[in-house]
DNA sequence: TCATGGCTTTACATTTCCATCATATCGCGG
DNA sequence: CCGCGATATGATGGAAATGTAAAGCCATGA
């Protein structure tokens, strides 16, 4: 079933990869919480700099640039250059409408998981 | 037959877990082409037995009741014993919307680079 | 109750991912 | 041109996810 190559996310795109493996390999660019969280503020604000991403979330440089590298790779975010700093921005809106489901769901599964607990413990 | 032991992924929801780490947590049970194929399955017909799953993914048993048991730990899935047979269904309907969602952005991505691949070799 | 089909769990080798540190590149001021 | 702030890329050890195979339930029917 696994497909012995192809292990750059963008070259899933390419050639005859099924559509739930490539669904399964963006899901699998935004399962990191610094990924989340950087495409949660991205969805915030249109431009932000990578050192405004760096106050907010308080990474050390590099690991928050290999993260970044990460979403570039998914074509999830793009990156420009504007005099020494670089600004990221989503490259698509629909990657915030993801963010914006997945929270929908999340509020549904806690409020199921809570009242499950509650009727345990009582 | 629900559930016996609901471990690590649902600990994220009790404790102070910080949203984007939950969400990064629910697309991390969305990650993998197996997994993304049950949903496909599952958002299409109400219930499904484990041996249409076999039939319809071509898995082993084993390969398959292993992503089953990580899609119910995340909450995606519930499964229903009936006679001899085990039946699964999406937990919430808000799951078909995430693919849902996840499809349209791809379409988004494949156009976009698929223009730039035609740029590049023209 | 024993055997069998249907599904799940366990165990373990392997691949992949992640955090940390070191090193390299890019733009700009001096 | 040189150094410096701002980012990016490499390399490495360790943790987690994955695939494979074997063994373990649970229900049903002989």
């Amino acid at each position: 079933m696994t497909d012995p190559v192809a292990t750059d996310p963008s070259s899933f795109f390419s050639t005859g990869h099924p559509l739930y493996e490539v669904k399964a390999n963006l899901f699998k660019g935004l399962s990191h919480p610094v990924r989340v969280r950087v495409l949660e503020v991205l969805s915030a604000s249109p431009s932000v700099a990578v050192g405004d991403l760096l106050a907010d979330t308080g990474l050390e440089a590099s690991h928050l640039s290999q993260h970044l590298a990460v979403l570039r790779k998914h074509n999830l975010v793009t990156a420009e250059r504007r005099a020494s700093q670089v600004y990221y921005r989503l490259a698509y809106p629909e990657v915030a409408d993801l963010l914006t489901v997945a929270k929908a769901l999340l509020v549904h599964i806690l409020a199921t998981t809570q009242r499950q607990l509650d009727a345990a413990t009582s």
